[in-house]
Formats: C-alpha cells, structure tokens, sequence
RNA sequence: GCGCCCAUCGUCUAGUGGUCAGGACACCAGGUUUUCAUCCUGGUAACCGGAGUUCGAUUCUCCGUGGGCGCGCCA
C-alpha cells in the first residue's frame, strides 16, 4: 500500500519523500446470505463516517464463504440497498480498485495460500473429524456441563507425516488455528478498556472447510491485511472471536488493525435485532416510504451523539464532525416510531416539488402503474375504482381484522402455521417473480392438501388486506419481497389481539414439523 | 454451564466529583389552524442495588443484580 509519498516543494524543484499519516481505511463486509439488514446499513454508517472524516477510504467486500447459503440474489440486494442509503464505497465487487477482487469466492488461491503458510509453520494442521463426531463431542460436553465446550484438539496430535499421508490418500479435512493453552489474550478495543479472554475458552477454530472454502475467521483477517483495512469498525457480537483475528495476525506476522466494537442494535425486548420482531431489510424501509437521509440520520443516532447535540444531521454534517469518543456503549433499542417521526420531518422539509419527485421515483410512477393497468383494468367499471383498488400497492401494514384472517381457515393455529409456512418458504425464494410465487403457492397448497381456491384467501387478506382484490401473484410482484415478507408478519402479529400466537416451544415443535414437510429452511 | 460486553426518563441520549440531572421521540394538557396533521407553549417521567474512596458521588473502585453477545466445516 501507499504509504509514502512524493511532494514537490514549492520553492525549487527539490522532490522530498514525506511521511504521511497511513491512509484510514475501513470497511463493511456483508455476507449475501439474506436480505439487506438495517444492522448492516448501522455499521456501514460508522465506517463510513469514520474514514471519511480522516479523509479515508471505504471498501464493500462480500463474504462469500458460505457455499450453501450465498446466492448472487442476494449480493445483488445488499448492493442495491447500500446504494440506496447513500453510503458510497470506494472500491468494491462493482467498482473494482487496487485491493481487488472484493468478493471472497473469488479469492481462494490467496487463502489456500496463507493457510499453507501456517501448516508450515506450525500454527495450523489438518484435521480428519467428521462433522458426526464433532456435533457429538458437543453434546456430551453439553450434557456434562462442562466448562469448556468446543474442539478437543484430537487431530493436533496427529503426526504430520500421517497426516500428509492420509491427505494424499484424498481423505476429506478442515485445517484448524492452534491456539494457545494458557494466559489472556489481550484486546485493544478503540472503545473499551483491555478486553483479556482466557486462551483456555478458544478452541483450535477451523480457518478451512473441507470444500476448500475458507471461513469467515481466516478470509476476513487476510483480506482485512491485504486490503490494508486500518480500522475493523464492527457490531460486539465479534468480541468473543477477536482472539481468534489477533492470534492469526500474530502467526502471519502482521500487525492487526484496530478494533471498534459497536453495540448492537435490539429489539424493543433488549435482544438483538431480529426480523421475527421487527422489520430488517433495508429494502422494506424503502417499500415503505421511508427516505435514505431519515434512516442515516436515525440510525447515526444509534449509539453516537454529535457534539453539538444537534439530533438533526446530514450525511455530510455527521462526516464533518463524526468522533468516535463519542460513540456510547449501551445496546440501542431500534424504534420505529421514532424513525417515523424523523422521516416526517425530513419530507416536510421537502418543497412540493421535490416531495413529488421523490414520490414518483419512490415507487408512483409509470413503472408502477403499466404493471397495475393489466390487472386493474378487467375490473373497472369506473376509473374511479382504480385508485381503492390498488391502495393497497402503497401502503404499508394494513388493517387487519383477525378474526377474518381466521376465518378462512376456520382454524386459528392453523391460520398461524399457513402464514408462518408462507414467510419461509418465501424468504428463501431467489426470483420473486409471478411464475415463482405461483410455485410457492402450488407447493403449499399439495403439501397442506388444501385446494389452491382454499388456500388462497388467507393470503388474499394478509398480502392486499381483503379477500377480494388484484391478483395476489401480479401484486406481490409489485410489493416486492421485503414488503410482502413483512405484511406476512403483520397479520401473524394481529393474530395475537385473539389469543393465537407461534413463538416459543409451539414455534419450536412447528420449524421441526415445517422442515419435516417442505425441507430444510436457510 | 463457561467466557466476555454493557447499565441515566418507557425509548434514543447529554453529562466525566459539587447541575433544579439537559435535549429528542412517545405520552398528557393548552394555544394557532374551518377538521385533521403541522407548528408553538407547558407538563409527567431516569441516575439498578450495596459497600468503599472522598468534605462531597450519576460520575472513580469493588461486589452483587439485571440485560446482551459468543461458545458452528454461519458470518
């Protein structure tokens, strides 16, 4: 990287090398496994704050690790969400740059590389336990209660030139870190005092699965060195893993960056933010009339107060004057309420004219309307009907009569279970297209046995609020998965008001009977 | 169970040994407005508990308690 460089002094033409201050770069690594979370729109925001007020740089990198869960879907989502927000990144996947690729599936070599390295060194070694063997370590150590629940280091003691030989042989293994029996591992944390973690609670953590993909631990501890990332700006929940980041920057050599451990954002119940309460996707916040500034602006507002305690904030002004000593350390509860309050605002700031502009390319547009007209029009018998008929397009939670909801089934639980099933089934669907929705229905209504004529009315009235109403595939369509994820939850939660709720162990019983019928969910 | 992090109004927070503990959201009351919303004014409401340090602790230390996170061939 670029650390010195050559500056001509004004006067005479002598060319001097000076130090500069090492550029700060940070960055936002999100997995693609899901949709883009409002936590990753959190975190992005330090980072971004943070290097751009040094006059830095921000990087996207997509971990990519996780063979069976990511899908271009949904990197293409995360990308169009953090678009949205506003936050631009210097060097990314899309915009490519010096540090390149910036996806980690594409960067296997370099690991298979680094963790070649430390096998010859000592700090690393093959492993041949089955995943059968370790889950079962596991729960004996579970059941045993005991202190240390993890790895056992069996295969540490394995002797390299039988180890080699059985790799030869084409015997499946991971590769694992050793770690170190005894003392504290000590962590600089940029917010916090010393954090020491006994070695003793670490295992010997994988850093490369047995398809060769590397986890998270390994590929985010050389891409963050190669990148030349200076600050790793995170959500807390990395605390308990740092040692693990710190000893392999020990064992590579290198010096690690510094550590920023955000508290993370909750539910209004303390616990940490989960789509089951509350809504997560930066994409259902768009849906929903929300605006790009009032969501920064709220969530800068989230574990930071600017010095002048001024609540209201650009993007720019948060820039100009962002401190990271300022940044509090207790775990934020996400309001919605108060975000709404402060989208308000930010439209009433509007004039007419660019709240109409912002409007159209929200979602009141041409594109909208040459998609409602098909459906629309076999219905109408004044244009007047037109606009009732699709309010339901625009808006957000509807109003929702359970006892209806029930009513179409006849059957409460069974109400629940139908919504519950729908909202899995559809998070994992990659196309959210009408051929593809109507695959989703066509398999819940052979595997629930219920006609599709029987089935349908229900999610007539959870999706557009009534049973009689646009084609629900064709409206979905336009509603866009996070709104109809979210309206799916919406009457799961009104169902509650008449004593018929899925949560807890009955939830539990349900995800194994659910899994048993239409497959493993994600 | 073990490890770690955290702790000011219901919520987001300011505060860094001496303040009537301040602001914002929400809530309540009043005012402006043909209604509503906006806007303005006012109000209710907090330092988790116990020791210690100190002339004096919301603030520093320790111990509790509470909450959170982690303990995956997920990130």
């Amino acid at each position: 990287m670029e650390r010195k460089q050559t500056e001509a002094s004004g006067r005479g033409n002598r060319q001097r090398i000076v130090m500069c201050a090492e550029t700060i770069r940070t960055r936002i690594a999100p997995s693609p496994t899901g949709a883009p979370h409002i936590g990753t729109a959190y975190i992005a925001l330090f980072n971004y704050a943070f290097a751009k007020r040094h006059g830095g740089e921000f990087i996207l990198r997509i971990e990519d690790t996780d063979q069976v869960r990511s899908t271009r879907a949904s990197e293409n989502d995360i990308l169009e969400a953090l678009e949205w927000t506003g936050l631009s990144w210097d060097e990314g996947p899309d915009k490519g740059g010096d540090h390149g690729p910036y996806r980690q599936s594409e960067r296997l070599d370099i690991y298979r590389k680094h963790v070649d390295r430390l096998i010859a060194s000592g700090h690393a070694y093959p492993c041949f336990c089955s995943s059968e063997r370790l889950s079962e370590l596991r729960n004996e150590q579970m059941a045993a209660k005991q202190e240390f629940i993890g790895y056992d280091g069996t295969c540490s003691m394995l002797d390299p030139q039988e180890a080699r030989r059985r790799i030869e042989a084409g015997e499946p293994h991971v590769v694992r870190l050793k770690s170190p029996a005894d003392g504290d591992c000590v962590i600089n944390d940029r917010l916090r005092e010393e954090i020491r973690i006994p070695w003793q609670t670490i295992d010997d953590q994988i850093l490369m699965k047995a398809d060769g993909f590397p986890t998270y631990h390994l590929a985010n501890v050389v891409d963050d060195h190669l990148m030349a990332i200076t600050h790793v700006i995170r959500g807390e929940e990395w605390i308990s893993s740092a040692p693990k980041h710190v000893l392999l920057y020990q064992a590579f050599g290198w010096t690690p960056p510094m550590f920023v451990h955000l508290p993370l954002l909750r539910n209004p119940d303390k616990s940490k933010l989960s789509k089951r309460k509350n809504p997560t996707s930066i994409l259902y916040y768009r849906q929903a009339g929300f605006l790009p500034e009032a969501v920064l602006n709220y969530l800068g507002l989230m574990a930071y107060s600017p010095a002048d305690g001024q609540e209201e904030f650009t993007l720019e002004q948060m820039v100009a004057t962002f401190d990271l000593d300022r940044v509090s350390l207790g775990g934020p509860i996400f309001d919605i309420l108060k975000l709404r309050n402060f989208n308000g605002r930010y439209l009433r700031a509007l004039t007419p004219e660019q709240l109409y502009e912002r409007i159209k390319s929200w979602m009141l547009n041409d594109d909208t309307w040459q998609r409602v007209m098909p459906i629309a029009q076999p219905r109408l018998e004044q244009m007047t009907d037109l606009v009732p008929m699709s309010a339901f397009l625009f808006a957000d939670r509807l109003a929702y009569d359970p006892e209806l909801l029930v009513g179409t089934t006849g059957d409460g639980d069974r109400t629940a279970r139908l919504l519950q099933t729908a909202q899995w089934e559809f998070e994992g669907l990659g196309d959210w297209t009408v051929e593809r929705i109507k695959d989703v229905f066509m398999r819940m209504s052979e595997t629930e046995d219920l006609k599709l004529k029987k089935l349908m009315p229900l999610f007539f009235i959870a999706l557009a609020g009534s049973k009689v109403a646009l084609p629900v595939f064709d409206s979905m369509v336009v509603l866009g998965k996070d709104m109809c994820l979210r309206r799916l939850q919406y009457a799961l939660d009104s169902l509650a008001t008449v004593d018929v709720t899925l949560k807890g162990k009955a939830l539990k019983r349900f995800t194994k009977e659910y899994e048993g019928r239409y497959g493993r969910r994600n």
